[in-house]
This record gives structure tokens, sequence and C-alpha cells, in this order.
DNA sequence: GCTAAATGTATTATATAGTGATACACTTGT
DNA sequence: ACAAGTGTATCACTATATAATACATTTAGC
């Protein structure tokens, strides 16, 4: 599709029932696992492709795409030659996102943030190593591809993540650091869990994180951590080009409207 | 929330086996019931709660509730007072936009349209009866709540809706029509399906559609359907205020860009 | 402050609902 | 014209989910 946006696969989805659970429902869990056979991959897939992706038989495989398909939560492609996942699931993408008091509470505080510091705006929802993007607002001038809803982005090396990294303890950071997949996105991307956790303090002691260049190059990006109960459940993102602004009059603009932003909404949660 | 954004309920949900489909999975359109309890309801559900509104008993919504909780599709609420629908359903909404065709074809011509015309352009995609967004681009005065991702819109008062109406038949449209539940958003809205079809014809012949009040007051809106082998699979829409736009001077400027912008679409589909 | 209702959790015997092997017709590509 | 891959269908078996019941905790009503 487009250079510059990168996916973190979620973490490995497990989807069997532990030993001894009685309560698990196996058939219900395996229809998530048909559904989450599109995982990474950019085509539609046929059957036995959803088979083997979801590491069900044939068979199981043939009858929960042949219900899900039934209820539209699998569809056809256009071309007809193998499925695609139904639009069906865009009904509880909306549960998820109206029913989230972190989305409700930040909109309008974020579509203030966005009239006063006219940059790129996003919300990301914490999920232990790796943040979602819940909503983006757009800055005047697009130039990336827009990222779509439920992308994901690492924690370690994107400005919200580390913001929310710092609300935690050093111990828990290391311990998530440990189970991320440090990968070198940029040239300038940390990796030494070490350096990221200083990083981190550092955040933690400013109230905001400042990422340049490590995700994406070229950009500036202030991420503020939103905490509920002392733990970090997401993050809010201010984002401009390296090319307008200087890092220090980017922090300097930005920080101080992108903190009380924070504050506003944790009061209100 | 906020005045201005309304939803379609979706289609009246069917997740039982029609009579001899011997393919169907139950437990599989279990799980997806479960989910679909928090469609329409704007709190954290207990597990009776979710009991009622899926039809299941008290025993299969705890054990599926449970497996799904264990999947991370449904979490406990943050005041640990219910359950909400889970962050992993994103995964699966970036799935659905990611390998939807229309999406892929349609973000960078809009992209371009945007910078063209500095209002908000939306594309949805056509689902039966209503039109479902899949992203936003807002315009640099946003003064709307933004509409999140997976809002539905019904199509009959809608101009993106009323595009994609334009390119059925006049009898599909009555039947679609038929189907749908007409209500009166605002004083101007038409809920004659006769009335409305001449609109339609009127779209179709122009190519787009118009809407001014009908569903949100103090809107202008145009949409172009676009449609793959003959049949309507979405729609782009521009937005713009009545308070800084005549109809007209909306229609001459934003119609035929917006046109263009769909014929790019659909010769790349 | 105490009862009553509602919450989430856990355990069972039973039979129903899903399994998985096998088979077939149809399309696609070579 | 073939072989490999597609989606679809059937069926006897037993593994799987059921639904009824029970309990410990929390919440709400009086």
């Amino acid at each position: 599709m487009r250079p510059n946006v990168r996916t973190t696969p979620g973490k490995e989805l497990k989807f069997e029932a532990e030993e001894g659970d009685a309560l698990f429902v196996r058939s219900a869990a395996r229809a998530m696992q048909v559904l989450a056979a599109f995982h990474g991959v950019n085509k539609a897939l046929s059957l036995s492709e959803i088979a083997k992706l979801s590491g069900l038989d044939r068979s199981a495989t043939q009858r929960i795409v042949h219900t899900l398909a039934k209820l539209d939560y699998v569809r056809r492609s256009s071309d007809d030659r193998g499925y695609l996942p139904g639009l069906r699931l865009l009904d509880h993408t909306l549960d998820v996102l109206r029913l989230d008091p972190l989305v409700q509470k930040a909109t309008p505080v974020l579509l203030e943030l966005r009239r006063s510091l006219r940059e790129r705006i996003d919300l990301s929802l914490s999920d232990d190593t790796r943040m979602i993007y819940a909503f983006r607002i757009q800055s005047k001038r697009e130039t990336f591809y827009a990222t779509l809803v439920g992308h994901s982005v690492p924690a370690f090396a994107t400005a919200g993540g580390r913001a929310a990294l710092s609300l935690m303890t050093d111990d828990e950071v290391r311990e998530g650091l440990g189970r991320s997949e440090l990968i070198e996105y940029t040239a300038a991307t940390r990796t030494d869990p070490e350096e990221i956790l200083e990083q981190v303090r550092i955040a933690r002691t400013n109230g905001y994180a400042v990422i340049v260049d490590e995700y994406l190059r070229g950009e500036v990006a202030i991420g503020v951590g939103i905490s509920r109960d002392g733990r970090p459940i997401g993050a809010i993102h201010v984002a401009g080009s390296l090319s307008e602004w200087s890092q220090d009059e980017f922090e300097r603009q930005a920080a101080p409207v992108a903190m009380e932003a924070a504050r506003d909404i944790m009061a209100s949660l």
C-alpha cells in the first residue's frame, strides 16, 4: 500500500483452552480463530488457506466460514476468488470505540486541542506492549497514508507508547520490553532495553515523551500518557514534520497544551 | 454524547440456523451473538444483561463471555462493574478496512481530493440499506463530533446513500426503501418513497446526489456513488457548512471534482 | 445496618451438536 | 486435456457444549 506505515503483529494468538478450563467454549473461540486468519495477509483467502492459517482442519473451517458468511462477518471477495472479513465487523468496531470511556472523554478535548495546535493528533489505546489507534485528527497538509483505525504500533518506539510506559514502574517497563520485539524501524530506533528505559524515565520526569525519527523518518512526535487508577490506558499524540519544526520548538509549542489536554481528559474519566 | 450524530441500528440480527442448514455452527454464531449484545447499549453490561440482550441463557452466556474475555474480545469495564467489547476486535477492524479494495483504492484519491477541496470528505461502504463509514478526512474547522469508524447512516436520507441508490434500478430502490425505516431526522427529511425515488432519479441523471438539511441541519453534502460490476459498493461524500456555502455554489465547486475522484477510483478497482 | 436481589463463579450427568473423513462437481491454470 | 485447487455435501460417532443447580460476594433498597 504505502511506505511509512507499519503494523505490529498482535501478540501471538492463543485460541486454545488452558488445561482444566471447563468454561472455555472451543467452538466460540474457533469463530474468532477463523477471523484472525486474515491478520497479516493482504489478499482474499480460500477455504484451505484459512484452514492453514487458523490451524483448523478443512471441515471445521468450512462450517465456520459458512456460518460467518451467513452472518455477514465474512464475505466473498468482489472477484469471487476468496473470502474477506465482512462489514458486519465494523458494527463491533463502533461498539468498542463508543463504549470506551477514554474515547468518549478524549474526543471533545482533542478536537479542541486540534484547534489550538494545527497538527495531526491521535488517540491510541494501550494494549500490553502495543498502542492501538482509536482515531486520528489529521493536519491540514496530510502527507502520510491515513492511518486506519485498528493500526497498532509498538509501545517501545513511539511517543505515545513511551509516554504510556512512563506511567508504569521501572520493573514493569523492563518486563514489557522483555516481551516486545525490539525492531529497528529506522537507523535512529533505540533497541537496547536499558537505553529505552532511560528515555522512559526522562518522559516520566517531563510528563511527556518526544520521539524523533525513531519510528517514522522526518517526524517529531510528542506523546502524553493517560492513566486510570495508576494504570496506563492510552496516550495522546501530536505529530509534526521536521521540515517545519525543530524538535525544541515543537516541544515548546506542543508539549504544554498536550499535557493540559491529557490532564483534562483524566480529570473527567 | 453529542447531538447531530445518529446511528442506524443494523438490520435486525438473525443468528439462528435456517432449517436444514447442516453446515451452520451454532456456537460460532453464539460468540458473535454475545458481542452483538453491545449494539445500541451505552454502558457496560452484566452477564445477565448480555444474556437477555443476546437471547441466550445465563449458562451459555457465562461460558462464552468467559471464553471471549480470555481472548481479549471482551473486557471488564474500568470500574469493574460489567463487560465491554474488547480491543482485540480492533485488529479485525483493520483487516476489514485494509483488505477492502474500495478502501485501498480510494484512500490516495480522497487525500488528493481533500487537497483541492478543503472540506470534509468521507468514504462509506454500502451495506444493504445503510452506509457504513470507513473513514473520514476532516476539514480544517471541524465542528461536528468526529464520526467514528463503523458509524452507519441510512442510505435513503444521506448524500452518499442516495448516490449509491442511484446506481440501482428503480425497482431495486423501491424494494430497498420498503425495507428501510424512513425516519424523519429533520423537518426537511423526505420520507415518501416515491419522492425519494424522484430524488434518486435526479441523482442518476446528474451523476451525484445533493442533500441539504435532510439528515443534519446546516449541512450541504454531495455524494457520488461507486459501483463495481454495476452494483453499488460505496460512496464518497463531501460535506460543507451552509454558513459558508450556498447550495448552488457548493455544487458547482464540489460536484465536478468529486465525480472525477469517483471515476478515478472506479477505474482502478 | 440488614435483608434481598443480583453479581460472577463453579460443578455436574446427559444428549445434542460439532467432528473429520470421505466424496463430488466445478473452475482455473498449465 | 489434465491436475491441482476450489466450494459443497453427507454421515456415524463421540467429544463437546448444555442447562440446571449451587455458592460466595457484592450491590442496592428499606
